[in-house]
DNA sequence: AGCCACATTGAATGGCCGTTCAGCAATTTA
DNA sequence: TAAATTGCTGAACGGCCATTCAATGTGGCT
């Protein structure tokens, strides 16, 4: 969405020639997004992206070289957006575990990141991960540093707990449903709204840690 | 796998002609979930399914109608072995709830549910589930059934538990752990096992209904 | 104004894949 | 054994789609 201003004007417009590079980058990758959610992987052809997108038919080699590359700086960018949005949420809990655990929940949450459009893009190359390396390398069940950061913060909480239990296991098992629950709001978005997901996940928390998450 | 015996030897063999329109039937969506675990939905051709069957370009079509109909058997398939095993597995948990919650989750983690190819098989589907009703419906989260009966238990497990929560909110948030144990255990095999996916699950049910099932 | 650089276009190309179907061969029936 | 039935084959067809590239148009520069 926000994109990097690159001409004199400090704001690029879309209309016309004078789109940056990066624009137009951009520009086919939210196109690209659209696309993955309406008609699926299998579906979403270069045609449909430069309709989409308002622009012609070879547009997307001129800026990509490929449909390929295409895809993969479509997944680039929501894994970056992802992990900026997590990221930033952490810096700014705190130094505390518990607060910091609490707002990685939430920024799972966050409408930016967490759009139908983008479940269903997410989803869409889950289903072609296994047997697209680079896929896989980049979904990397949403990011190796993310995973770290909540087993660390789980073993901090669980130190100072009654129940130890094991927190390597708590924080598998937050990973797991926090993608779970993008899985079931994009499965079935009529059962479950982002709220409902979110205090799913808290509940999760609070019986997990629960002189941590007491409740209210 | 299993595959009702039609002829009057009563005992199909694979070789020749000799096999039942059943047997190819399934030789074949046994292929289909090869090709969609090797190289996912969108790269899985007919070419491909008749190769790994051992048998000739046209057959699908001649036992399926079309690619599509093939591809609807396959996840029908899928989700009638699927909800067999866990409806097998209540069955014969007694009528106690909190034990019949346990073998559902345990059900789960059946080594002929849960197997590598099939755990792929269903990410594939997932991923184009948005976009065809179709199958949307077939994956449906898993079975509407089995989430009605996760909520029947959870309710009759909550209402003699301490922290009462709201026990919907439990039902969903295992539902989704479930799901996404399943969705984990596809992108990274080599982080998580079986058992420690099922321990992850367990762990859970000891957090939320900690007076009903203690740790050992 | 005139030129240049280059972003963009869209028709042409070639390959891949689902589908068809006439023919073949194995099995069954007469 | 001959005929009939039927599962099966694989070459041929047609459509779709990614990719290419010569032509076009636009903005920036002198």
């Amino acid at each position: 969405m926000a994109v990097a201003a690159k001409s004199k004007t400090d704001v690029d417009d879309n209309k016309g020639r004078k789109a940056s590079k990066e624009f137009r980058r951009q520009q086919l990758i939210d196109a690209t997004i659209d696309c993955l959610a309406e008609f699926g992987y299998s579906a979403t052809t270069l045609a449909g992206v430069s309709d989409r997108a308002g622009l012609s038919r070879g547009i997307v080699n001129f800026h990509f070289e490929s449909k390929e590359n295409l895809l993969i700086a479509t997944l680039q960018f929501l894994a970056d957006e992802y992990a900026a949005n997590w990221k930033d949420a952490v810096a700014k809990a705190g130094d505390n575990p518990v607060e910091q655990l609490r707002a990685l929940v939430h920024a799972d949450f966050n409408r930016t990141v967490n759009t139908r459009r983008k479940l269903a893009a997410w989803c869409a190359f889950w289903g072609e991960a296994r047997s697209r390396p680079t896929y896989n390398a980049l979904c990397g069940a949403r990011d190796a540093a993310y995973q770290e950061l909540v087993r660390k913060l789980c073993r901090q909480i669980a130190r100072e707990a009654r129940h130890p239990g094991d927190s390597d296991i708590i924080a598998l098992s937050l990973d797991s449903l926090l993608e779970g629950l993008w899985l079931r709001m994009m499965l079935a978005p009529q059962d479950i709204k982002l709220d409902l997901a979110r205090e799913a996940a808290m509940e999760f928390l609070r019986n997990a840690f629960p002189n941590h998450y007491p409740r209210e």
